[in-house]
DNA sequence: TCCCAGGGGCCGA
DNA sequence: TCGGCCCATGGG
């Protein structure tokens, strides 16, 4: 936090999710629950659109998902999946990811999950229950849509603490070594790290940490790295 | 031209 | 459980 400042996750594209704010984007120490069906939906849309992508790339879909009026259960599933997959397509992996938008919005329709009002959140196990949410989409659906206080773990998150420690560490060792973190709090305050956590690593793992070449030369971890330098 | 990106499903050891 | 393969676009 002290080199990057606070990220204020989850980034938001569209106006009409980004309700409050100036701006689109960012939305820097606002940790409150999304409180819009629309945001909730954007954010969740855009965890599925980001499995193995660049952001860059999702962010044109989530803006032409708007432009179609279709960040919105019902008329997600209205579209034709031949028009869905054009929306999204340069997230890659677009006839993959229709299905799963699809079925994320079933799912949230059929149980009021949408609803911002309803104030009911669909539990870890249900979300891994459904096709093409795994462990990191449930994660992160959970902690930036619902607001619920869980870790998430990607492919950043694994490599730097593998240099860190040099040595590969299990998901379940990451989750104890970086559970001091939140031990005690409120929840209103491990949301809070636990929000900044992942948008840290991320922001870590792209500017400094890379996989080829990492920027060893300008980390500000630097010295309680194990390398590589 | 090749590598990489905020994964996940599926299959065979 | 675990490695390998597939999905696919766009930028460095």
């Amino acid at each position: 936090m002290e080199l990057y400042g606070p990220r204020g996750w989850w980034p938001v594209v569209t106006d009409a999710g980004n309700q409050g704010h100036d701006a689109k984007g960012y939305h820097p120490l606002d940790y409150s629950i999304p409180a819009t069906a629309h945001r909730r939906f954007e954010i969740a849309l855009g965890a599925i659109l980001t499995q193995n992508t660049a952001w860059r790339n999702v962010r044109l879909c989530l803006e032409s998902l708007d432009e179609a009026g279709a960040i919105d259960m019902q008329r997600l599933l209205a579209l034709s999946d031949e028009r869905l997959e054009a929306l999204i397509r340069s997230s890659g992996y677009y006839r993959q990811k229709a299905r799963k938008l699809k079925t994320l919005a079933r799912f949230f329709l059929e149980n009021g999950y949408g609803e911002v009002s309803a104030a009911s959140t669909p539990s870890r196990e249900e979300l891994l229950s459904l096709w093409g949410i795994g462990e990191e989409t449930a994660d992160s659906i959970l902690l930036y849509a619902f607001g619920v206080p869980v870790l998430v773990i990607d492919a950043y998150t694994r490599r730097i603490l593998a240099r860190l420690k040099g040595e590969e560490l299990s998901d379940r060792e990451i989750r104890d070594y970086l559970s001091s973190a939140t031990e005690g709090k409120a929840v209103k305050q491990q949301r809070r790290i636990l929000n900044e956590f992942h948008a840290l690593f991320v922001e870590h793992g792209k500017t400094r940490c890379a996989k080829r070449s990492p920027d060893c030369d300008h980390c500000g971890i630097k010295a309680w790295c194990k390398g590589p330098f």
